[in-house]
DNA sequence: TTCCAGGTAGCCG
DNA sequence: CGGCTACATGGA
């Protein structure tokens, strides 16, 4: 996808061919930190700064920004170079079942989010509900992120960094409401703050390797070492399976899932390549049409 | 009150 | 390996 980005007045507007849903981005499950506008746009915090998303016709406007900014952080950010289009056709064609899901969905796109905001973000949604994870984040973010700016009467907090994390006393941490997982966001953030250059090489392993390392960290297992894989490190063959990916799975493929290889590999064979977009919009079908 | 949530670690056979 | 269970917390 070529992009033409421009500024007029304060705002850059992002042209684009394709069908942006902004609701359908950031209420998919996949981040925690954007809320929506009474106006439908969205105002959120990633890398350090907070902007404003909006759509309009054929263009995808940021507030809050610098053309430098769209250029080296959002474009990439939203995933802007990808032809979904193309995407949503293939998997389709090669199974389809999911046509309705993409429908559904139309307008998702997979966020590349930073990898250690990810990380501990996906160690503290597990067993706990979209909302519920959103506030912990928030609380973590004030309590221990470094302070940006106020927006729109509203102020707001960088994720924190593994050295704000790794100081962290368990006892405070408590207070963010991250239950029994604190231990786990402690122990990793000790972990990066000594060698954080070794998660960020990951992206740029094997599935496999990247793999391995992330199940090395305590309180991350096959499930949130998928999300980490796909929402950070543009590894879209990864395919998380969660309670909402299992019962659909089940439900509406008629496939039974458990923890085997035969069922990774069977699952792997129905959804190839561009597995993880697949599960995106599987997983967006599941938390909106509950029965 | 009980059940459930974008699960995992620890333990046991 | 597969099967159990404890784990914090708030909403339904």
């Amino acid at each position: 996808m070529k992009n033409e980005i421009i500024k007029i007045g304060n705002h850059i507007h992002i042209k684009t061919t394709e069908y942006i849903n902004l609701a359908h981005i950031f209420d998919c499950g996949q981040c925690f930190r954007w809320e929506q506008n009474q106006d439908n746009s969205y105002t959120g915090v990633a890398f350090g700064k907070v902007i404003n998303v909006s759509v309009n016709e054929n263009e995808i406007i940021i507030k809050n920004s610098s053309i430098e900014d769209v250029d080296n952080i959002w474009k990439k950010y939203l995933d802007l170079d990808k032809n979904y289009k193309e995407i949503q056709e293939k998997i389709i064609e090669h199974e389809p079942k999911i046509k309705e899901m993409v429908a559904f969905g139309r307008g998702i796109r997979l966020l590349n989010q930073d990898e250690w905001e990810t990380t501990i973000s996906f160690i503290i949604s597990q067993n706990r509900s979209i909302s519920l994870i959103k506030k912990s984040i928030e609380l973590l973010s004030e309590q221990y992120g470094t302070y940006i700016e106020k927006f729109k009467g509203k102020d707001y907090y960088c994720f924190p960094t593994p050295s704000q994390l790794a100081r962290a006393s368990i006892e405070d941490i408590a207070k963010c409401k991250v239950g029994y997982r604190g231990k786990y966001i402690i122990e990793v953030a000790k972990t990066i703050n000594k060698e954080s250059e070794k998660l960020y090489e990951q992206s740029k392993k094997t599935d496999e390797e990247a793999l391995a390392y992330l199940l090395s960290l305590h309180g991350v297992g096959p499930k949130v070492a998928n999300c980490i894989k796909l929402f950070s490190m543009e590894k879209y063959d990864s395919f998380p399976i969660d309670v909402w990916i299992k019962r659909a799975l089940e439900k509406y493929f008629k496939i039974k899932v458990d923890q085997s290889k035969k069922t990774e590999k069977r699952i792997k064979k129905m959804f190839p390549k561009h597995g993880g977009i697949a599960q995106q919009y599987i997983f967006y079908y599941a938390i909106n049409n509950q029965k």
